[in-house]
DNA sequence: CAACGGTCGATTGTCAACAATCAGCGATGG
DNA sequence: CCATCGCTGATTGTTGACAATCGACCGTTG
């Protein structure tokens, strides 16, 4: 009669699905898996011990997702992301960072502030680690603040959407030149603002900070395609 | 354009996985599953004739997009959606189409003229018929061209995931409450406005629009409430 | 020697059977 | 009376085998 039930700690008891979703994107993320790779059904199915049937499903949620790409009977791969792709995402995502801010200024309280500064120090404290692939989880952390806050529901969805495909273009990039983390001071004006009480000037600093970091991105990406 | 016929003849090699989703898709918006109905993989699979396994994936498919619901090991249903979560989606809708209309306005050219006005043309031709099924088609499809022209394919995609949520609220919308589909003056000045130089103006009139469509809805939304 | 066509291996698409889980209901015992 | 346990039917989760399709290789042929 081993029937623990409802234990407060870790119930593993998730389907095999989710467990492939999350141990796959990690995967692909963390550059196990690079960018280009081939996934191919039988042999992931035998490296996590499941079906094909489940880990079909599982692929099915990343392809989704825009993680992977398949063409029907001939292989599916991880995606390449370009540099055209990267930027779309840059300027979609700054207008719902905006449209974010406007919804949740007004019902900003002292739970929005403490978390802010909460996740701005983990953030700082990323950096100073050196830890470079915690350094971009933690700043999208950090921006997922506000979406988080402003009660949308359907748009925190859309933007969850969007992090998984910046992360892995993220970590793919600082991977293929040296480490280069954001920096400590990236997020302080931003922070502050944020606190502030000018909301003309946050979303100022939102269009600044993207174009910041997509010409950022943009540099190491140019100078990549220049050395080969 | 969407390449309807192809030249030769239509091969219908698609994957089960593809027609059934579309088949469930159309069934659903068209009310043969009603919002809250129960979707039962293996009836559903006798029904199309096909085995559990394609049909899985294609409810996977759905699910993602947001028409159904499942909760594990017990039941999946057609997603009913809450005034709330189409008040989120009016008003992401808002700032995606003014985002694409600042896409594209610079780039605007005689085709781009030319199919907006066709597609204008069709919606009020569907109206005159008095066909409020295809009338709601067309009215989304007079919108998804500012999607589709700013050239900004991440920002369609996300569009499209919003439209068949819409379609779906609107059909069951309209079946609940005698036929009620949009007024032939409805896209006037949106159209006018789009072939005209003045964005602000345009901008204003997307909120207007989506405004007066989410106040309408929410009208008769609250008067059935009332009712019951 | 270049273009054509068929064969073959690899990979995904599909199937039917089996196992795990859940919600509801009734028996049981306090 | 009612709280609990275990049973039962329904539904989804998982599996291994089989079929369809694609891309590449290679021999044939003009």
């Amino acid at each position: 009669m081993p029937a623990k039930k409802g234990g407060l700690g870790q119930l593993a008891r998730r389907t095999f699905r989710e467990q492939i979703v999350e141990a796959l994107r990690t995967s692909i993320i963390s550059g196990v898996l690079p960018p280009g790779a081939q996934i191919v059904e039988s042999e992931m199915a035998l490296t996590f011990g499941v079906s094909r049937g489940p880990l079909r499903e599982a692929l099915g949620d990343l392809i989704k997702e825009g993680l992977l790409v398949t063409v029907p009977y001939t292989g599916t791969h991880v995606v390449d992301l370009s540099l055209d792709e990267v930027n779309e995402i840059f300027s979609l995502r700054t207008e719902l960072e905006i449209f974010a801010f406007r919804q949740v200024w007004e019902n900003r309280d002292e739970a929005y502030f403490a978390e802010l500064n909460a996740r701005h120090d983990r953030l700082l404290a990323s950096i100073a680690s050196g830890d470079d692939e915690s350094s971009i989880v933690d700043e999208l952390g950090l921006h997922s603040h506000v979406y988080e806050a402003c009660g949308h529901s359907l748009l925190l969805s859309v933007w969850n959407g969007l992090r998984g495909k910046l992360q892995l273009y993220w970590a793919a990039h600082h991977r293929a030149h040296g480490r280069r983390g954001p920096l400590p001071e990236g997020h302080k004006r931003y922070v502050e603002l944020a606190q502030g009480d000018d909301l003309d000037a946050m979303i100022e600093e939102i269009r600044d900070h993207m174009v910041r970091g997509f010409s950022k991105t943009e540099t190491f990406l140019r100078a990549r395609e220049n050395l080969k």
